[in-house]
DNA sequence: AAGTGTTATGGAAGCGCTTCCATGAAAATA
DNA sequence: TATTTTCATGGAAGCGCTTCCATAACACTT
């Protein structure tokens, strides 16, 4: 069998409390006897068991992020900052993918088993009013991200003031008949966005007009994928006509613009010329499309998250905070108009969308 | 303090046996005990201490996954298939993302923690040869994605042929100056892809010719990335010229093709009509910008491996498999040429890159 | 009635650590 | 030299489980 502090002990011709010291880098130990007992470890090249210290230290050094649809870039950059951050600091991170919204519950009972994890990141969800308490309870660590509870620790994004801005970018542009594709309104950010664009428009002193708002996916996630986005596209197209024809959208997510921006050019809608398009998000693609989007700053969101995480553990009583970011307007070519210059290529790329069906140039 | 076993039995007014008994679906309970217990279970909300159960059981239902630049496309979607299958099987998975080298052998040591986990899956390193001893001897099963080591499991991808496949279907559309844009040789990966190049040509009675491979990155990373793609293509434009100008090139993955395809519409390089582009892996991303590129199932690998490791768990002393996955091609429009249908697409995608300034079409 | 199974149960032992307490030796003080 | 303080150390207890063994209770057999 594998090598115990107990063998180590034996070998070394000391107790396993001095063993345990030295492992542990306590103070009172001899240098000679340290020394020597390192050589044993060396030699035997022993291997800590983690659970049985995590057992009698009650400390596990791990924590639990809880993401859905962990394949959509916003989240990969985001969980890429936790990651990052966690193994600076030598935490584990177990991954929780949740496809459907059962699962997320699975996951926080999961990581309410005691001494399971130290502490958890549930990410882009509505938190479930029943674990509210659970965690509460057992005094679980729990920091919400891109999602909010007044109970709890959070970090958000202004994503009305951000979906505001993206839309006046539009108006400024000269555009009078914007329309929004949005996912499903019973997600936060959704909501939020909807809100920011309807408040754009009324500043401007144009009516809001529902017909205007196009959200499907059919229930398929949450709505922020690319087909959901594909598919309003669609629509958007097929509905729009005559003399109020759209000629700018704001999209709630850049993954669904990729697949909105994909529809158009199938249907010979070019963009920007005959449709200006503005985002959300920054995800890394979205330069590489040129599109013009709200950035919000995902790896930073990521490793802040866990650095709360660690707050809370250290004072478990302080009152919950919220950081909230303030997203930044990127100005790229799907929005057409006056471009500025791309604030992160140096030089801009002369990818097109081009609604031909051969060569062009 | 937390509620145990015992103050189950207390309250119960069992032993703690006949409470684990119950909690583990033991045979040997009677009903009315099992009912009995289960109640008290629910009614002080009794959860389980892990550590304490792995300690006690030997069994972690755990592991680990180490893989380089996680934000890799390509990675993620195998992530997404071995998190898929976890969660099927109930098993926490730890996420260790390397950002260099040494952070490999650094999770590799933490993962060989006795008892932390039951199993490590390493993708698309070279294993360090210091470990193999290592896991051999406390006998901790090990899968190799995208890598090979014989001693232990592998889940392979036919690089070699893979790749002469991309480069003939090159040589079939008519060109003979084909270029290659490569990672770095430190990876297999990037060896196995070239010398598929090479033998593509030689079966064409072409030449080899090292000063057409382009490698950069300038040692950031492995080269598998956008900044070095866009950097290989661009000394590919400046190097190429005359008579015998590069009219193809290989690019060795996608996410480096992105990099490549940005860098030559800015240089004003049309793509297909100047230069054809294949390249490897098809990530999500490939079929949004049409790029002709060798797929593979990542998903399914991912899924795969955690197989391949439970199995290797059963039965620890089975020989090593290899598993070799054989690239498809999928034809899009950035190889130019006679476009056979997409394969994802139904309908084919209008979206095309051309190198004009303004608007085309 | 005595013997043989069978089933349900209690609880000790043990998983491999950390931590605390007691002890003995050495150093510092009077 | 006698006494206190400090330092290094050994090892028991305990973390919360699982598992095994012993035992009691009961139902069958002959």
């Amino acid at each position: 069998m594998a090598v115990t502090i107990y063998d180590l002990a034996k070998e070394a011709g000391v107790g396993i409390g001095t063993v345990s010291r030295c492992l542990n880098n306590h103070p009172s130990v001899s240098v000679e006897t340290r020394a020597k007992v390192l050589a044993v470890v060396k030699r035997l090249s022993y291997q800590p068991h983690a659970y049985a210290q995590r057992l009698a230290s009650k400390k596990t050094n791990t924590i639990s992020a809880i993401i859905p649809y962990f394949t959509n870039y916003f989240f990969i950059q985001v969980l890429q900052g936790v990651q990052d951050k966690a193994g600076e600091l030598g935490f584990d991170l177990i991954l929780y993918g949740v496809n459907d919204p059962q699962q997320a519950e699975y996951y926080l009972r999961r990581s309410l088993h005691r001494g399971h994890v130290d502490g958890v990141l549930f990410f882009s969800m509505k938190f479930p009013e029943s674990y509210v308490q659970k965690f509460q309870q057992i005094n679980l660590p729990l920091v919400l991200v891109d999602a909010y509870h007044p109970a709890f620790d959070s970090i958000r994004v202004k994503n009305r003031e951000g979906a505001t801005e993206a839309v006046r970018h539009l108006i400024k542009l000269g555009h009078r008949n914007i329309a929004m594709i949005n996912a499903s309104l019973d997600t936060q950010p959704a909501r939020e966005r909807m809100e920011g664009y309807r408040l754009a428009l009324e500043e401007a002193g144009i009516a809001f007009r529902s017909d205007r708002v196009f959200i499907s996916g059919g229930g398929k996630q949450d709505g922020f994928n690319r087909e959901a986005g594909k598919a309003s596209m669609g629509e958007l197209i097929r509905r729009s006509g005559g003399r109020e024809k759209v000629s700018a959208v704001f999209i709630a997510s850049d993954v669904q613009a990729m697949g909105a921006m994909q529809e158009a050019a199938e249907l010979g809608v070019r963009i920007p010329e005959d449709l200006a398009v503005v985002s959300f998000d920054d995800i890394e693609l979205a330069q590489h499309v040129q599109l013009t989007t709200m950035r919000q700053p995902m790896h930073e969101m990521g490793s802040l998250a866990l650095e709360k995480l660690l707050a809370r553990m250290k004072d478990p009583a302080a009152p919950p905070t919220v950081t909230s970011f303030l997203p930044e307007l990127i100005v790229r070519k799907s929005c057409g108009g006056d471009i500025t210059p791309d604030l992160i290529l140096p030089s801009l790329g002369r990818i097109e969308l081009a609604p031909t069906g051969g060569e062009s140039g």
